[in-house]
DNA sequence: TCACTTTTTGACCAATTGGTAAATACACGA
DNA sequence: TCGTGTATTTACCAATTGGTCAAAAAGTGA
């Protein structure tokens, strides 16, 4: 009664809050929110539906509950770009650091995707309010690297798109990937690719 | 009674299916599969949901026959590249037409999209069955381009997963591109921006 | 105009969906 | 061990969904 929002949760509220969280997102990743069911999720985590109305308030609850947390972890590498480091090796650094989310979060990256190709109904107020500012931000400190000459001049906002698209592109079409490349971890061949990609796009000296 | 199967179809056939396929793409390509439903497509389309069943055998056959429409269109880019023309040309010319059509097809390039993150349920035997035997060769075709030094070694199928996903984001994420570039239009700069990556990283002598 | 076919509609299902309410089972500190 | 708040379940809704069906309403050719 010391607090009017809740107190502390318990064991019991921990565990089963992230059980659900993490059945909620295999199930909204692979079938987007529209497509997902409470029934879906319930199945996954173990539990019955009326438990998980129980934890969270309702379906809506739960996705935004999930988007609100991958926003931090999505926003990390670009954030850990650092203006005062060498601008090719940050690039390349945070071209390493987006392919390895990629390739330990598919999940995550197939859930942003998702959000984002149905309009992003729930996301755009954290887009313009998050990642623009952090965007514009990274935008000017590689054009600051570009003007004095230590990377090759190109549009700083399309290169960052091609690094967004070129490594998730190994989570988002996990699927068409392992089609054509029959193996199942495409990891090491692109890990080399993408190095060479940008260091022959940035270098100053060509 | 000439044909077993159907005969000609009417005017009015022609326009309604049109104007279905039409409506299902706005549709099945913001909220997927799952998430679509009669309703919305009908309403769309201008036409009861009865009588959208009297054009379609259900929901299921509208998706098939955009997906199978839009195989064709969604090769033909990788088809016309030619083994015998200029590598470097080629393969820029290749990236430019993909960057058409994100641009000109961006439902498609989304429909295609929500397809392979949900696992590709309707469309995994295409691409073993279409799209696998065509990246093959076109590997190969690129991978002898290599072998005479036309162009820098890299690995073909890493080039290729590069070329479609710098591509189609300007069509799967255009929300998210439209929120940080402001402006509406990010076609200019894409198209500079996408022809000096990929010549910097396959021109043979840099 | 009139018969005949094609197209469209309105009324209706059964299944699924997100969500609720009340009763029940459980945990756990005193 | 007991009482009390916490968890969980059972039994339900009401709305939405994909889909059906028979009747009505256009078209269409003679």
């Amino acid at each position: 009664m010391s607090d009017a929002s809740e107190k502390k949760p318990s064991r019991i509220q921990l565990r089963n809050r992230a059980l659900i969280l993490e059945a909620a997102l295999d199930v909204f990743s692979v079938h987007g929110f529209r497509g997902a069911t409470l029934d879906q999720i319930a199945d996954a985590a173990g539990l019955s539906k009326p438990n998980i109305l129980y934890y969270f308030s309702g379906k809506e609850e739960i996705h935004t509950t999930l988007l609100n947390q991958l926003m931090e972890t999505w926003l990390d590498p670009l954030v850990e770009m650092d203006a005062d480091g060498d601008p090719l090796a940050e690039l390349l650094a945070y071209v390493q650091r987006k392919l390895d989310m990629a390739r330990d979060l598919p999940r995550e990256s197939r859930l942003f995707a998702g959000e984002i190709i149905t309009g992003a109904p729930h996301m755009l107020p954290h887009l313009r309010a998050d990642l623009k500012p952090l965007f514009d931000e990274k935008c000017a400190v590689i054009q600051g690297w570009m003007d004095t000459g230590k990377l090759a001049p190109v549009d700083p906002r399309h290169l960052i798109f091609s690094i967004w698209s070129t490594t998730q592109h190994y989570a988002d079409f996990a699927v068409q990937v392992g089609v054509l490349m029959q193996t199942d971890d495409a990891a090491p061949g692109a890990d080399a690719y993408l190095r060479a990609l940008f260091s022959n796009l940035l270098n100053p000296t060509p």
